[in-house]
DNA sequence: GCCAACGTTGGC
DNA sequence: GCCAACGTTGGC
C-alpha cells in the first residue's frame, strides 16, 4: 500500500530546486538523527510520495512533491568523523542511522504555507501540525491530496 | 536573534 | 527509572 510522507529541508542547505537538479538519480537523505524520523524512513517503500517542505525560511511551507526511489539503508555519513552528523555510537556493523533516496517529482503551482496548513481543519491531524519538530513525518492520502488541491488555488 | 517545545543524556 | 540539564529545531 502506498504511503505518504512529508520531509523538511532548509532551502539554504538543500532546496527543491537542488533536488530537481539531481534529476532522476535523486539524492540520499542523510543526516537524520532523530529516532522517530528514522523509523519513518525505515517504513518507506519505493514509490511512496513525499511532500517536500521548506523549513526555517519565510514563509515555511510545502513547495513540491518527491518520490522514494531507494528504501532505507545505513547512513554512511554517521561513520565519518569529518561529517557534520558523525555519530560515534553508530557502528557500521550495527548502524543506528538510516537514509532513503528520493528524487524530484514536481513543483507545486503555489506554495502551501504552514499558516495555510494550520488554517485548514482537514489537515489539523497531520503530524506536521501535531509534532512540529519532526523532520520526517507521516500523512495520509487525503492530506496529500488536500495539499495538492490547495496549491492550485 | 529569540524563545517555546521537546528529544537526549547522564547522574543518582 | 526519574528527572534536571542541556542541545536542537523551527516559527516568528
Amino acid at each position: 500500500m502506498k504511503q505518504f510522507w512529508l520531509m523538511k529541508s532548509e532551502p539554504e542547505a538543500f532546496s527543491l530546486e537542488d533536488l530537481k537538479a539531481q534529476g532522476a538519480k535523486g539524492e540520499h537523505w542523510d543526516g537524520v538523527r532523530n529516532y522517530q524520523a528514522r523509523n519513518h524512513m525505515q517504513n518507506m517503500q519505493q514509490g511512496d510520495l513525499v511532500i517536500y517542505y521548506h523549513s526555517s525560511c519565510k514563509p515555511a511551507g510545502a513547495v513540491g512533491v518527491a518520490k522514494v526511489i531507494k528504501e532505507a539503508y545505513p547512513d554512511f555519513t554517521a561513520f565519518d568523523h569529518t561529517e557534520r552528523y558523525y555519530d560515534a555510537k553508530s557502528d557500521p556493523e550495527n548502524p543506528r542511522w538510516f537514509m532513503v533516496d528520493i528524487n524530484y517529482t514536481k513543483t507545486l503551482k503555489n506554495m502551501v504555507t504552514l499558516k495555510d496548513i494550520k488554517a485548514n481543519p482537514l489537515l489539523s491531524d497531520m503530524q506536521l501540525v501535531t509534532h512540529a519538530r519532526l523532520s520526517v513525518s507521516q500523512m495520509n492520502e487525503d492530506h496529500f491530496n488536500e495539499i495538492l488541491a490547495m496549491s492550485t488555488l
